[in-house]
DNA sequence: CGTATATTCAACATATCGGTTGATCAAGGA
DNA sequence: TCCTTGATCAACCGATATGTTGAATATACG
């Protein structure tokens, strides 16, 4: 909870970025490092710390400590968050439509 | 169904800009012009149509045709691949989570 | 201590983004 | 036909994003 509107902008824009998706899809099957975030990808560690430190900043994820490696931690609220967002908006559509197909329904019983 | 890597790339980005969640909002009430949508924001109808088309391509949105005006309907189906990715690793994320706690109450116990 | 490893910082190039202004196109109405 | 309205196109600008290379920092280890 208490997220908010910045945070939607950089969690979104955080998970339009294919590696960024990746990492996410990574991190939810545990911790890791950045040299192991690093490894699918033909870019340097650099360009990976930075991406990490986008999605840090965006509230996706976290990390500790643990002797010079500094593990990544996929953190599921603002995940959530984002769903949230994304749903009141869709199901209200789709509210809207099925309300809409029943008055065409009626008006095409009306007619015959 | 059938949306592709770039299109979550699209509808992610398109979503990480205020202005475009703010017309996604309006649209899930109903649908609206270019100018309806404009209103509310201090910036030219011109950047408004630049929006539109970004969320156009992102296939968060359509368009029809009624006379001069181009009014947008929001599509529900993007938004919903949108909640489909992020619970697929948000669900699993949790899953780990409950089972670590699992793990860790059983040691605890297993102490005293 | 000296070196290797993990990570980050700094500076830079290039591309894209989000805004502007001015011109253009398309449809309606007097 | 002429004028207005709705919308878009094109060129431009400043800011930000994403990558690079090279240097710096911090921890581990012999």
């Amino acid at each position: 909870m208490a997220v908010d509107d910045d945070q939607l902008d950089r969690a979104f824009a955080a998970l339009g970025d294919p590696v960024r998706r990746a990492m996410i899809a990574r991190l939810s099957r545990g911790p890791a490092t950045v040299n192991e975030l690093a490894e699918p990808f033909p870019i340097t560690k650099q360009a990976v710390s930075r991406h990490i430190q986008v999605l840090e900043a965006a509230g996706l994820i976290s990390r500790t400590r643990d002797g010079q490696r500094r593990p990544c931690h996929l953190e599921p609220t603002v995940l959530e968050a984002l769903t949230s967002w994304i749903d009141e908006y869709r199901l209200e559509t789709e509210r809207r439509f099925r309300r809409l197909d029943a008055v065409l329904k009626t008006v095409q019983e009306q007619e015959q």
